[in-house]
DNA sequence: CTGAAAGCGCTTACAG
DNA sequence: CTGAAAGCGCTTACAG
């Protein structure tokens, strides 16, 4: 015998009353709670976890999907290890657990998805990275799991989302550019169909409308957003006639290629060219010269989506529903010397 | 009707023919056994992983532990999320997913692992940073979960552990310094009980003595293994007296805080002092002038570091029984200028 | 080769 | 306030 059957007997009380004593039930004898919880302390009884889920249909636990390829685990520097701490703050007060689902490199994210949700190992699911189409958002919501997007996309319509603020970088990155005389501005943009290449695109184009100047697509980078596509975006740059005065980067990791390849043609970041990176990151931190770029704090974002998962889900919806809502992340300037020079007009 | 219930009434058979043919049990008609195959695949049919557990007592389920807090993230690198990508390589072969199992900062781990533990929602373990004396080591074995730690540990016994080769490290840093001419060779250590502080610093005494050095405890600088660490550690270095010609760090995200304050003080590793890190990360890879520190794959580790576990599983043991064993990972040396200075004698 | 049935460990109406 | 019983979705002896 064992689990709650060896608890019950050993208490010589029924196994439906230890159940509701430990589920904080009403209707239970205080003296009886109190020696059940007292046994279930001493003996570190708690209840399996499948027995439970069967009976319950939920299973206490939340996922944050992440890709595990060698590349993204080597770019994504601390991004989503950034989002548990604050993630589990919230979670736990619910008796929710947080796992990170790697998703192998082998394998289609859809597909591992799809197994995921069919296991029923999860309640509940951030998803990140999404594409323009993305169409893990449209199986999440046929399978009816309560789930929130880290990144918009034109799928799915009407589910949750929580992103970052592109736009306002994209503003707030050419604005300051054009204040100190740029007029070419180059800017980099993902190779994928992500949809956060789309957003920053736009907004950088109307920023620059904004100001008077005019798109111009020979000064968009396609480079992958890692490191080394920091390295080739450099490259191309540098190819450019006549050269960008500055450029905007979209994806942290690509500042520290960047500098390498700029350093190699001799060409000094805040001297001869400006440089603006996107989130300022542990390892973009000690650029020199130090890098402007743009702060956010993981921990806080990691709430944020919890709370907003939690609005969502059967049982917590009325305590969250001010978080019953899609929203854009904001960011805030982190002036580095990276752009400080001006150009002569 | 749901589940397997609902695929069987749809093939018109029992549910248990649908479960044989589905678990590739013999003594299924082959034709019924691809019509089974092929209606599943059709409805995206998975069997529930509750039912599952409950019945057969496993979830196919690997966790890997990791601490949550801002400080071991910030100062993790990639070290875990690296080791994912190779576990995720072999588990996937035995159907069997892995997840990442943040321990929330405010719980206490050993807590954190018992509430997991008990609630079954792994088969098996990974374990790491594990201290001297490590009680969730007795945990584990107690509860007959199999595990590997990754980090030696005085507690357990016979449990199965990997960790990396801290002597080989020393023996390799403490010789090199020497025959450069070093005589006052500084090395950090960690501040808790974590058990490679101990290793590592045994390893560097008796690496001095074989060098016919005796060992001098104001050489052994204490700080936290953390950045802002290695900050510290340099400036207690410096009110050394007379100061050390030379420092060995004990973890991969010291030697950026180190670099950072010797500059401060005008002091240039490689030229004034001799810094050896330890692992070469991500992050401390740009360093100027490049850190002498030690390559590993993380990739191979996290292989290793499943394969190992494997070995201890029930089902799987047969194929794996070369990894029964417990591992000292080689580290390889990757040479860089921070060293490059001989001291005159 | 297949079906009917038991039972994994829980929670929760229901009856008392 | 408590107990007896049903049933969550599976897998697996067992019988045929």
């Amino acid at each position: 015998m064992k689990g709650i059957h060896q608890l019950a007997k050993h208490l010589d009380i029924s196994i439906g009353t230890v159940s509701r004593a430990l589920n904080d039930k009403p209707d239970v004898n205080p003296e009886t709670r109190k020696r059940v919880l007292e046994a279930a302390e001493k003996f570190g009884y708690v209840a399996n976890q499948s027995g439970r889920s069967l009976r319950k249909g939920t299973t206490n636990v939340v996922g944050l999907m992440v890709e595990s390829s060698p590349e993204s685990i080597e770019n994504s520097d601390n991004f989503f290890s950034g989002l548990t701490g604050g993630m589990q703050a919230v979670l736990t007060q619910h008796n929710l657990d947080l796992v990170m689902l790697p998703c192998p490199t082998e394998e289609d994210p859809l597909e591992y998805l799809k197994r995921m949700v069919a296991r029923r190992l999860v309640d509940a699911m951030i998803i990140s990275a999404t594409q323009r189409v993305d169409p893990r958002i449209d199986l999440l919501i046929k399978a009816k799991i309560p789930f929130v997007a880290l990144g918009r996309s034109t799928s799915g319509g009407s589910h949750r989302w929580i992103d970052l603020d592109f736009e306002g970088v994209a503003n707030s990155a050419v604005d300051r550019l054009v204040a100190h005389g740029h007029r070419r501005i180059a800017v980099t943009a993902p190779c994928g169909d992500v949809n956060l290449g789309h957003i920053f695109i736009e907004a950088y184009t109307s920023a620059l409308a904004r100001n008077g100047l005019s798109f111009d697509p020979a000064l968009v980078i396609r480079a992958p957003s890692t490191e080394s596509g920091g390295y080739q975006a450099a490259s191309a740059l540098l190819t450019i006639e006549p050269r960008p005065t500055a450029v905007i980067l979209i994806y942290e990791m690509m500042a520290i290629g960047l500098y390498q390849r700029l350093a190699q043609a001799g060409i000094l970041p805040g001297k001869d060219i400006a440089v603006i990176g996107f989130r300022e990151s542990p390892r973009a931190k000690y650029l020199q010269p130090a890098l402007t770029c743009y702060r956010l704090s993981l921990n806080d974002l990691g709430k944020e989506l919890a709370e907003t998962l939690l609005a969502l889900m059967p049982n917590q919806i009325d305590a969250y529903q001010d978080h019953a809502r899609n929203r854009i992340w904001p960011l805030e300037l982190a002036p580095g010397e990276s752009d400080s020079f001006r150009v002569e007009s």
